[in-house]
RNA sequence: GGUCCGUUCGUCUAGGGGUUAGGACACGUCCCUUUCACGGAUGAAACACGGGUUCGAUUCCCGUACGGACUACCA
């Protein structure tokens, strides 16, 4: 029998979260779920400088309002407590050591500056430095010190970091899910920091000592990972680890030209990037999120799974459940997907047509009488794309109109239409039921006795009473406005177009 | 610059040695609706380029171009 599957999320909380972390994360918690594994949240905040309060909590509250929950990790607890790196600091510094006892890492005393300094020569030289083979010997290191030269640089509270001595000339080759065999060189890889000198660790070592401990089977995380990926292999043979089965996602990519989408690219497309709104603490400028912009998490979850992922059937609309099913890591695609705001406008409107009407109409028009609000609903639910247009198109429907629509009036006000506005304005008094299918016969006889036909004025009714020239079921409308109001509505157009 | 990854309609994608290269979004037209929207139908729209392998390549291989990621004591 094969081990469970455990996969994990493993954001760094310097920010709100990104919508292709969330497709990460998605991706993680939908084969989770179809192979009975388990999703385990971590949060790697080895990068104190990067640090930013409340985007913990904000990874947390984006996960929990599209339902991508952990089952294990931060939030939820689970055997291999803590979740956070930043608590498990001590834990890498064993590792790191027992690396350095083996020889496959070694201490380097390099300043950040002298680095700076040596890249600087090389790249005026045209050509890129490497911490590796070549270079390390040359270098202010264990490796080109002697090891008493070593020991008192320590003692002396130098500070120092961890390097990961990459074997000259080996070649690595992992077999990932969604892109098969990868091979690089051991040549283009550098002796990567390991352990930083202020003690913690850096995201390579902290990521592969966690994953193994943590039993993790299946890392699925974004592309920009793909070039360090063999690396981490080096640090689990180095660690005599088994690795885990790598699948490396396509990244989302901005919707106009080229590139990684990005916040700015949102702002400038009118779409948000976030799934919740998030107001920087720093700068306290506020970003957009997917569920103040309307989108229901359904569709979010849906549309954000088809980005770089398809069944392979023709079927589009997918709930939890059936992406569950459906879901296989060889059916993700490995180029790019560049994030359509069109089609997520689209599956929200298929998500927003199945809503519970009482719900809707409890929500966004509380205000209103019950059965009022939910005619409103089937009214509007077909021509909106987020819910809370609702209010905005009842209140609209609700004014009285402020102009009417030159263009119908151009055309349509002419003395049969004015002779049969004049009729309805005489006769729609004494409609007994005002219902919409009874305003409609009455409409129908009253016009035919003028001899009106009913083509000649019905567009030109519709401008009086709503200043539009197309909307909603017009006799449903009126239904609605009450026939009070159709009254006074019809008056006052006939008074402003008697005037022409 | 180097390393790695990628490339099918405008976009998301299906497909895969011989297909009318399929679907969805967006767009056009028509139908439904005395309007609009929804819905339905339909149209326009793609295999980056060059070599090779092959009877045959969009599909396999190699190059080129283009795009992207990475190249930090950031993740």
């Amino acid at each position: 029998m094969s081990k469970k599957l455990r996969v994990r999320f493993a954001p760094s909380p310097t920010g709100a979260l990104h919508i292709g972390g969330v497709r990460t994360a998605l991706y993680n918690y939908l084969l989770a779920h179809k192979l009975g594994g388990t999703f385990i949240l971590r949060i790697e905040d080895t990068d104190q400088t990067r640090f930013v309060e409340g985007a913990e909590n904000y990874i947390l509250d984006a996960l929990k309002w599209l339902g991508i929950m952990p089952d294990e990790g931060i939030g939820v607890g689970g055997p291999h407590e803590p979740y956070r790196q930043s608590e498990r600091k001590e834990l890498y510094k064993v590792y790191a050591d027992e690396l350095i006892n083996s020889g496959k890492a070694y201490y380097a005393f390099d300043t950040s500056e002298e680095l700076d300094a040596m890249r600087a020569i090389y790249e005026s030289k045209g050509s890129a430095f490497q911490y590796n083979a070549l270079t390390r010997v040359k270098l202010k290191n264990s490796l080109s010190m002697s090891e008493q030269e070593v020991q008192d640089i320590i003692a002396s509270g130098t500070p120092y970091v961890i390097r990961l001595k990459v074997p000259a000339k080996a070649e690595i080759r992992f077999q990932d899910s969604i892109r098969d065999w990868v091979h690089v060189h051991t040549s283009s890889i550098d002796d990567k920091v390991l352990m930083k000198s202020d003690g913690m660790p850096t995201y390579h070592l902290a990521n592969v000592v966690d994953d193994h401990i943590m039993e993790i089977t299946h890392v699925i995380r974004g592309e920009e990972w793909l070039p360090s990926a063999p690396l981490h292999i080096l640090l689990y043979q180095a660690f005599g680890w088994q690795p885990p089965q790598f699948a490396h996602l396509p990244l989302l990519l901005k919707p106009e030209g080229n590139g990684k989408l990005s916040k700015r690219d949102a702002d400038l497309g009118g779409f948000p990037v976030f799934p919740l709104e998030w107001k920087d603490p720093q700068t306290g400028v506020i970003s957009k999120g997917f569920k103040q912009e309307g989108y229901l998490p359904a569709a979010m979850i849906n549309f954000l799974a088809f980005l770089g992922w398809n069944p392979g059937t023709e079927q589009e609309l997918f709930s939890i459940d059936e992406l569950i099913s459906a879901f296989s890591l060889e059916r993700i695609n490995k180029a790019g997907a560049k994030f359509d705001v069109n089609k997520a406008k689209w599956f929200n409107e298929q998500y927003l047509k199945l809503q519970d009407v009482t719900s809707l109409a409890a929500q966004y028009l509380p205000d209103l009488p019950k059965k009022e609000a939910e005619s409103f609903v089937h009214l509007f639910l077909d021509r909106i794309t987020f819910p809370q247009e609702l209010g905005e198109k009842v209140k609209e429907f609700t004014e009285l109109p402020s102009a009417y629509e030159e263009e119908v009036v151009q055309n349509k006000w002419n003395e049969e239409s004015q002779k049969g506005l004049q009729v309805l304005n005489d006769t729609l008094p004494f409609v007994e039921l005002w219902e919409a299918d009874a305003i409609k016969s009455f409409i129908q006889v009253k016009l035919e006795e003028a001899g009106i036909k009913m083509g000649k004025v019905m567009q030109m009714l519709r401008v009086a009473l709503s200043g539009n020239g197309a909307g909603p079921d017009l006799m449903i409308s009126m239904e609605l406005w009450g026939k009070e109001q159709v009254l006074l509505r019809l008056n006052k157009a006939i008074e402003t177009f008697g005037k022409r």
